[in-house]
DNA sequence: CATGAATGAGTCTTCATTCAT
DNA sequence: TATGAATGAAGACTCATTCAT
């Protein structure tokens, strides 16, 4: 008896784990299409093929295609905020800790690659989202940024520039260079692209001659 | 009646202005109709009532949606080339040049942040398209950046650094900038940002005492 | 010329009487196919299939199946309406007007059996429609009744009773036959009732002895 | 489990108890679920939330929504007969008879006029049972009706018109009222409205005078 | 016995495109 | 040349019913 109680209680546990896991199931399988299709071109009865699942099914875990694309998203997005979190949660020295963030950033990209997609048809089928959810993360993450840019403006590490504005720069080199490589369908590796887009933000492009020559002029 | 009849005697020239100019009618509309409501969402239908025709005479003059849309997004790209030209073509001394380019990107969207949309929509629906419309523009454009910038190194203005990578750089930060701003809905000024861009691309973030610390640690 | 501008003026009105010949055409089998299959179980595809016609073009003619069930509704009204008009117009005297009307209703659902059914279905699919169709129409028709019995009711032809709810009573006595009729199937014809009811709702079922016994003990 | 256990121990009478009681329940909650929603948009789902059991458990007491529904029905019908048979099955006089008839008919609509949403959604959902279960409850009901103005008849109290005829007028003349005033939503009682039926019924609306003025006429 | 997850047939509706006038 | 009526393929979503646990 006793064990047969804990059985129910297993199967109940079990249940909701094989629930949870159908759930992720079909999450995964909704990310590659949407990211492959696009969102208005992925049909949910292809996902319920791909999945070996009747229709009902995915409308069992999400109640429509749109809950279900913007589950995708926010899952996305989840993963690239894990990530960064995961690669810059120890390091405490500054110029470390911005880098760190920036190969993390390119990392993610490299192996993820097709998740830009969705982030491009989150704005592009659903501007009427208040806050498009890429936005939200972007927001959240570069908080971390801005008070990294502050202490060191207070130390005196960086000039006396505006830090929200100088942590958006940074983030929309990042998302501008990843979009691009996206757009030229991939192709080689964006975290090799991390050491210049890092030399650039931290010293520019400007030789002491160049510094001197501008200088001059402006 | 009488329209048709006038019209019949209308020089073969007129009779082409004035399909030129529906043309470019349509275009307008059509442009403002797509980013209002991406292309998915808009119809055809639509557009014939706002520009009181007949949905058969836009098929006259393009033979799908996609093809229109297309017609747009060119137009679109072909509007801020011109106003980067026009913006840059005089000005020789380098320094002067990029900062005017910098300006003109983001005047232009600071007068056609709607056109982000239709870029953004281009990849989203047309990811087939060999080689998407802004990219096309994009490579063709950042040639001139390229060309200046390897000057610039012989000069020993820039630091030895890959030049195509460098103009990549700033094309990112500058197409990123826009499109977050886009995100946001726009507000304040795309202008207003340029300086501080400039001065980031040109001499980064760090004071004299900042580039000690790095290069003391890295 | 002349000509020709007369054609064209003729073919505008050609066409829209095309028009609503077509939207009668699909509201007649409209009317026939939710009478033999009910609302719900009657299908958009299969009216267009009946009527030869593309299933968008139903759509052009009514935005929705609720919409064209809805016009089926009032067109079936309007035609139990028309017929009653008629049949009372040009009646003056009481009695024979009560009585024309009577025979009206009636013989409407004796060639029109299968209208009693679209009117069960307005009330089973569309409870939440402020007011159905029927009750509106019903409304209406009595108010006629309604002044009649008033008048007679001066004229010391008819007891001191409220012609409202006298009214409505002939009206259910309708109603209710109409329906059990169609209830049981049809058969015979509903027009032979007529006498009966006109002659119950005049002068009751009793025999003066009955009268004289109902009083005693009432 | 404790209660599963207790159960093993249950008599076989107590257990088809306890079987009975839940169908009692499954059947009274249906009856709100249809009359509310309606036959089509009822769903079994809800019904199975409302009664906090399973879905399964439902179709173990009818095998499907169709079942659940007709017994529905035969449960207000077996309702409405009983309130009937004991308004009448004491009186012997005719008069008091047909009005306590009357008077039950009507106050049972008062205390259950959701249950004509159910007979109404029987006609329109099964059109192809042979006969509605209304119809077949309405004739039973009817039949003493008819003998007991077939007596009446033959003792001189009423006109010597078709009895079978009379008592279906007079039961159309209820369902008619209870049916209008349904459609207008209740309000008010229909008990009220019995001695103004009765009264017509027997005696009709003319004075001696309109009797004397119709017969002149017709 | 009880459960509720899984199923998939069944329908409404949209809209780019065509073509007769 | 211009029109807009007609088309029909395509796809999201519902819900009664089943059945493994």
């Amino acid at each position: 008896m006793h064990i047969a109680a804990r059985e129910s209680y297993m199967t109940t546990e079990a249940k909701s784990d094989r629930l949870c896991r159908r759930r992720e199931q079909i999450l995964q399988e909704a990310t590659r299409l949407f990211a492959a299709e696009g969102y208005a071109h992925a049909k949910v009865d292809d996902l319920a093929v791909k999945l070996s699942l009747g229709k009902g099914t995915i409308y069992r875990y999400f109640a429509t295609k749109e809950d279900l694309f913007l589950a995708v998203v926010d899952s996305a997005m989840e993963s690239l905020q894990d990530a960064m979190n995961k690669a810059t949660r120890d390091i405490e020295e500054p110029f470390a800790r911005i880098s760190a963030g920036v190969h993390a950033y390119l990392r993610f990209f490299d192996s993820n690659l097709h998740l830009i997609e969705i982030f491009i048809h989150e704005r592009a089928e659903f501007r009427d989202r208040n806050t498009p959810t890429y936005l939200t993360y972007r927001d959240k993450n570069l908080v971390n940024l801005e008070r990294l840019l502050a202490s060191m403006k207070s130390a005196g590490l960086i000039r006396a520039i505006d830090e929200k504005a100088t942590a958006a720069l940074l983030g929309d080199m990042l998302y501008g260079t990843v979009y691009t490589h996206f757009l030229r369908g991939g192709g080689k590796s964006l975290s090799k692209l991390a050491p210049s887009i890092i030399e650039v933000f931290f010293e520019g492009v400007l030789t002491p001659d160049g510094r001197l020559a501008r200088n001059r002029k402006g």
